[in-house]
RNA sequence: GGGCUCUUAGCUCAGUUGGCAGAGCAUCGGACUUUUAAUCCGCAGGUCGUGGGUUCGAAUCCCACAGAGCCCA
């Protein structure tokens, strides 16, 4: 199609009218674009050999200054490079240009001059927009104001941009575009850049200390036939040549249970839940978690493994394992090894003055919790009121890293029972910036008790009218029946452990992608 | 689910009591061979989120809807 096809059919779309400023914009390079090919040149050429990243290109020219350290007068200036980048500003002076070009690493300026390129060489500077990515062939010296430059030999188009760039110095400020057109937000906003980065590298940091631990990582089903191993509403979808309705995962727990019964004795994944739920700062439908199982470890063992690994990954992606204070979002918080362990029941004890083990059914905890103001929300399971005690009383003290250790089994169907105790399991749960981090347990390797526990989620499915209720998984329980040895497992969601270390406060920060409503 | 706030040029933002729609950057034309938010001169760019309503007259007041943000549940 040609560009004039290209513009009859856009302005017989709805939008023309509202567009007229932006399509204006963009014919303008589109006609520069032309002039282009007029030239015999390519805009869209297949490759561009590069010499040097920004920052080579700038260390390059800092060797050969150094040996010409002391002498006055002196005009280093390296051998022929070329660089390659998105044009950020450009700063034209007729017969001279200086453009600032950014690459994946850095930035180096490109100094242009008419008399040092050729005339006709030249002309390609004109044609120039912010936006463009270009190569630079030259060598690399400091001008008179002392910034180190490309002086250009031959400027070549690698790439035409046809839309313009955000404002060059207040960025992009739309948050709604930033998240909808994140490929901006990532050329105007360092920061975008810099969480980006940070959480592949806390990914890379964890999966290396997983393997350094001896864990084997595993993908397993996303597409499952029964959602269970956690308590949310899945996503359902339906796989046409099976005729069968399916469900995207809320958990990776029982299939990786399964591997320990088949002995992988280590096991982790790192992938992607999906819970049907509503969007806020810390919720998005579709998260990352890791999640490990351990056999012959209990919940001790893990909490070992949490602490270690949490505070090395951020060692090895902060230099530090105390993250500094953020203005405005949460103080310096330090995850340097042990994190205080903290019973579940006296905590609650000490924020409200309720003793769960007193109040054991529904009616005795609503009304204590209505004697302290807290909302009892109508119909709920006493697992979910209690739930709520603990996330509006005690989660927004825990500051710094903490462990609740001990909960009651009407909260924790997968659990081990804590020896000697009455209704207490295994299970721990870690806390930063007053929200949840992890959640984990010495795992119920006893079938009879799983079914049971099983039974107990399905009946308060039909009871409270709990979507959120675990689901039976038959072949889950089969898989025990043959034998799961004592077992400690972990989940941990990766977004908000990036969130903590970038020192966000929104997982939109952190998701490159995050869900969106309509346009 | 409830409450509050926001939506104006490609981008960042003003817009008075309801009285002609504004600026900076970017773009376009001109000057300029060491600038770095370059500078100087000039031009152009708008369905004021969408749809209703009130009014002689609405970016502005009212209602609904959409999207975004914050708080609460």
């Amino acid at each position: 199609m040609t560009n004039q096809e290209q513009q009859d059919q856009s302005s017989t779309s709805n939008e023309a009218d509202a567009v007229v400023g932006e399509r204006k914009l963009m014919e303008d390079r589109l006609a520069k674009t032309t002039e282009i090919r007029s030239k015999g040149l390519d805009p869209y050429p297949p490759r561009f050999d590069r010499t040097h990243t920004s920052v080579e290109a700038i260390s390059l020219f800092e060797e050969e200054e150094a040996d010409y350290s002391g002498e006055v007068d002196a005009h280093p200036r390296t051998e022929t490079v070329r660089v390659a980048g998105r044009i950020m500003a450009r700063r034209g002076m007729g017969k001279a240009a200086f453009i600032d070009l950014k690459d994946g690493h850095g930035a180096i300026q490109a100094f242009a001059r008419q008399n040092t390129m050729g005339d006709e060489a030249y002309e390609i500077v004109n044609l120039l927009d912010i936006g463009d990515i270009i190569g630079v062939e030259g060598s690399v010296i400091r001008t008179r104001r002392g910034e180190i430059s490309v002086e250009a030999q031959q400027v070549t188009v690698l790439t035409k941009a046809i839309r313009p760039l955000p404002d060059k110095w207040h960025g992009l400020q739309d948050q709604e575009v930033r998240f909808r057109q994140r490929y901006l937000d990532l050329i105007s906003n360092d920061n975008a850049m810099k969480n980006a980065l940070l959480r592949s590298k806390v990914v890379q940091s964890m999966r290396s200390f997983m393997h350094r631990q001896g864990f084997i990582e595993v993908e397993t089903p996303i597409l499952v036939p029964v959602a269970a191993g956690a308590q949310a509403t899945p996503f359902e979808t339906h796989h046409n040549q099976l005729n069968r309705d399916l469900y995207l995962r809320i958990a990776t727990e029982l299939y990786l249970k399964k591997l320990i019964v088949g002995g992988i004795e280590r096991v982790f994944e790192i992938g992607r839940l999906f819970r049907n739920e509503g969007l806020d700062h810390d919720h998005n439908p579709e998260f990352t978690t890791i999640e490990s199982y351990q056999a012959y470890a209990d919940y001790n063992d893990v909490m070992a493994m949490v602490e270690k690994m949490v505070s090395t990954i951020a060692l090895e992606t902060t230099g530090s394992m105390i993250l500094p204070e953020v203005e405005g979002i949460r103080a310096e918080i330090d995850l340097t090894p042990p994190w205080p362990r903290l019973d579940l029941r006296e905590e609650i004890k000490k924020r409200t003055g309720i003793d769960y083990v007193e109040t054991r059914d529904v009616e005795s905890l609503s009304q204590a919790m209505r004697e302290r103001g807290i909302h009892v929300e109508a119909g709920s399971a006493w697992g979910r009121l209690l739930d709520k005690v603990i996330s509006s009383e005690v989660e927004p003290h825990l500051i710094q890293p903490h462990f609740l250790v001990d909960y009651p089994v009407e909260m924790s169907p997968l659990a081990k029972r804590k020896p000697d105790s009455d209704g207490i399991v295994e299970r721990f749960e870690g806390f930063v910036v007053g929200t949840e981090l992890c959640n984990a347990f010495t795992e119920l390797n006893d079938p009879i008790d799983q079914r049971e526990r099983f039974e107990q989620q399905e009946k308060m499915r039909v009871e409270f009218g709990d979507d959120e209720a675990d689901r039976l998984d038959e072949d889950f329980l089969v898989s025990i029946e043959h034998g799961m040895p004592p077992t400690g497992g972990l989940g941990l969601g990766i977004d908000r452990l990036t969130m903590l270390i970038a020192g966000e406060e929104s997982i939109r920060e952190i998701l490159l992608f995050p869900a969106m409503r309509n346009t």
